[in-house]
DNA sequence: TCTGGGGTCCTAGGACCC
DNA sequence: TCTGGGGTCCTAGGACCC
């Protein structure tokens, strides 16, 4: 049996572990540069806001209900996500951390009554943590998923215990909510009237392997009830790091797009050391704002093998700003920009270049120096010059809460 | 004024090897 | 008439996830 425990409406619950005022209030949290609408509490669903939504077309509800409105904040929902995912490390030892809310526990060979198991668990996460909870068991993976949306109607628990449970469970269960059926796989799926998880266990085998491939097939034998999707129980490195962002505003200026471009590179490579790897790959895009019609839209991305694979950020920076320089063009609005590397490779396979004058060394030496001092200090503490201030082009995060757990200057402060 | 960011896996097809 | 067999690696594109 599997475990899934997901965190309900996590980073709205983060906002109200130290804001317990927002508790039975509206409250939303945007995504990245106060665009969308990425988490909501259940009274901001009440209202009808909806995910992904883009705020500003509903700005006259938000104000009208006072909806309470939070900007990102990613250092507070990260360092929530780790004390949620020790405290069930601590009650179930075999644990795949599926995403920064939700996480996968083997309960195989577990002596015990999964409803009162459950209960404990909520009430310790609860406990230590502050966040609410919710448990799908369930004999796969893929039917602990359907589980769990069960739980999230009901009280926070719900169990498949036999085949008949899964029959009923998967007869009303539409396609489209099925873990690993898309958009694209709904409509082809509706095409060929199937609609319930149940009309899709009927498929044929050979159908589902020309149409949906491997995948299509594990699906249908989890919702049989046959587990072949196991547990991840090592993190893998990570085979491409990308940091993307939209500007706060858009810009023409090639100045700026520099200042962005090799800080996203400088970023991608504290990422990179994070992980102990190199890259060999490195991709520059930038493009223009695509919602904005009465703009000439251009879109241009450029890639190039680096000679020797990397993390030093001096040198990606180097490589970056190449790579803009060949796809910038004047005259256009532009409103995001991106840096991705790929071809990752472990530091310790590194492979010299016999000709290479460059003390790497010495680079990798003072990378270190910088990551430490940049972790002590804060972020970007010393950097490289190029990376200017960001003042121009940073995101918009105008409703940030404080990083109460993280930074001394943002603890919460009582006053008695 | 205003619309996110960061990943993974699978497959087909081409180039290439012996 | 008629020209092998068995592989690997790489990339682009399409799907998915949170």
């Amino acid at each position: 049996m599997f475990a899934l425990v997901d965190c309900n409406n996590f980073y709205v619950s983060c906002e109200r572990v130290f804001r317990p005022d927002l508790n039975n209030k509206p409250v939303v949290v945007l995504s990245n540069n106060d665009g969308c609408i990425i988490s909501r509490s259940e009274e901001a669903k009440a209202l009808g806001l909806k995910m992904a939504e883009p705020v500003f077309q509903r700005f006259e509800l938000v104000k009208k209900a006072g909806v309470f409105v939070f900007s990102s904040n990613y250092t507070l929902y990260g360092d929530l996500s780790q004390r949620v995912m020790e405290t069930l490390r601590g009650v179930a030892p075999v644990i795949e951390i599926y995403s920064i809310d939700e996480a996968f526990l083997d309960l195989s060979g577990l002596d015990i009554d999964f409803q009162k198991w459950a209960e404990e668990i909520k009430k310790i996460v609860w406990r230590i943590t502050g966040i609410p909870i919710s448990i799908g068991i369930a004999p796969t993976k893929t039917l602990a998923k359907i589980a769990n949306k069960a739980a999230k109607k009901g009280n926070g628990i719900f169990i498949i215990r036999n085949d008949r449970h899964r029959d009923c469970m998967i007869r009303n269960t539409a396609i489209e909510k099925v873990w690993g059926v898309g958009r694209q796989y709904s409509k082809l799926l509706f095409r060929n009237r199937i609609f319930s998880a149940y009309d899709y266990t009927l498929l044929d085998d050979n159908w589902l392997r020309s149409q949906m491939k491997v995948m299509g097939l594990r699906i249908k034998t989890e919702l049989l009830g046959e587990s072949c999707i196991p547990l991840e129980l090592i993190i893998p490195s990570k085979k491409a790091i990308a940091t993307t962002r939209a500007f706060g505003r858009k810009t023409k200026s090639k100045r700026l797009l520099k200042e962005a471009v090799s800080t996203y590179a400088a970023r991608c490579g504290e990422k990179l050391r994070k992980q102990s790897s190199l890259a060999n790959l490195i991709t520059v895009f930038i493009h223009t704002d695509p919602f904005n019609q009465n703009d000439l839209q251009y879109n241009k991305s450029k890639s190039i093998t680096l000679p020797v694979a990397t993390n030093c950020t001096q040198e990606l920076i180097k490589y970056a700003l190449k790579l803009l320089d060949d796809i910038f063009l004047p005259g256009y609005f532009y409103k995001k920009a991106g840096v991705i590397i790929e071809g990752l490779e472990p530091q310790m396979l590194w492979q010299p270049d016999l000709f290479e004058a460059l003390n790497r060394e010495k680079y990798n030496r003072l990378s270190v120096v910088v990551d430490g001092l940049n972790n002590y200090f804060g972020r970007d503490t010393v950097k490289v010059a190029i990376q200017g201030s960001g003042e121009e082009w940073k995101l918009r995060q105008e409703k940030l809460s404080n990083r109460f757990t993280t930074n001394w200057n943002e603890t919460l402060v009582v006053k008695v």
